[in-house]
DNA sequence: ACAAAATATATGACTTGTCACGTATTTTGT
DNA sequence: ACAAAATACGTGACAAGTCATATATTTTGT
């Protein structure tokens, strides 16, 4: 006697397949993964946040900046490192101070030892790098980031503009 | 008398477009634009949560099933879903109940109010959809999630393969 | 038949990110 | 020169994720 199962493990399976081809599903996962990875990376490069790496990989680059530079450059709201600064202070990697051209702004500056923590974490993620490109070539890369590009300009659009679409 | 700036603008520009190219630094900007896109349509479709739309959603298309099963569908960690339900259920969206087959697993099944707060977000979100296949072709699509596929595979790759890169 | 291993769920602790709003400072328009 | 607008930063409140660990139940191997 065939009792009704609880769950249709086919129609489970087929959705988990059929969301795969879902950008808006597929994204928060990859994200994750990115983030997860990342992290772990960086547990094995010293211990840094990703907040961290990113900052102090910033600042090695360009020199002294102030918190909303950061903020443009790592595509983030001004708010995660205004948090996160201070804490950098604390740990010796980074100086604040406000600035003399325009006293609304704090200027960052890498220490130090915040070079340190830097040279510590980069020899990691600069193998994650080279990992990356061992699995995609230049030019795959070059198309990937154009689909992100355009991407974030659809998420950006005013919404009013895609409620005015046309189901299909 | 030239004073030193305090932050080299030029820099901190040929920085933020040279990042405009490593896909870990756009990732998380993307994911969160989608977020936020995802979360304002969802608040003029009836206030939904991110999460509760997803699992009304799977609910809807595949009928009831575990905590673990809307976990793999929607590709997140078990405990998302494990703390948004009582949630839900205290909403009455859902109801869950143990299941008969495997004492382990909570069957979660959609209630007719839960269908009404899907049948209330379901067009914004499938306007959202047509909207990005008017910016996107078909074949585009196969192409970005073909590389989202890619990469998620590398985001999950043991750590010591990684490391043992050569780097460039 | 039963001990050991595996699996499903719950929960605490944490990170990354957003938005809204308040305050201080600078810029702009008249 | 000064009121109004814009900008930079700080902070509270929240959402969406992760991992680790504990408990209950089921499955497996002998």
């Amino acid at each position: 006697m065939d009792t009704v199962k609880e769950r249709d493990i086919e129609s489970i399976e087929a959705r988990r397949t059929r969301e795969g081809y879902n950008v808006f599903s597929r994204l928060p996962a990859v994200y994750a993964a990115s983030r997860t990875q990342g992290q772990h990376l960086l547990q094995i490069g010293g211990g840094l946040s990703i907040v961290e790496w990113r900052t102090l990989w910033d600042l090695r680059e360009v020199g002294p900046m102030t918190i909303r530079d950061l903020a443009l450059i790592q595509r983030s709201d001004h708010s995660l490192l205004s948090r996160a600064l201070p804490d950098m202070r604390r740990k010796g990697y980074v100086t604040m101070s406000r600035s003399k051209e325009d006293g609304r702004q704090t200027i960052v500056a890498l220490t130090q030892k915040g070079r340190d923590a830097y040279d510590r974490a980069a020899p990691t993620m600069a193998r994650r790098r080279a990992a990356l490109r061992e699995v995609f070539t230049e030019q795959e890369l070059v198309e990937f980031v154009g689909y992100l590009d355009r991407l974030d300009a659809f998420l950006r659009m005013p919404i009013e503009e895609i409620l005015e679409t046309n189901d299909a």
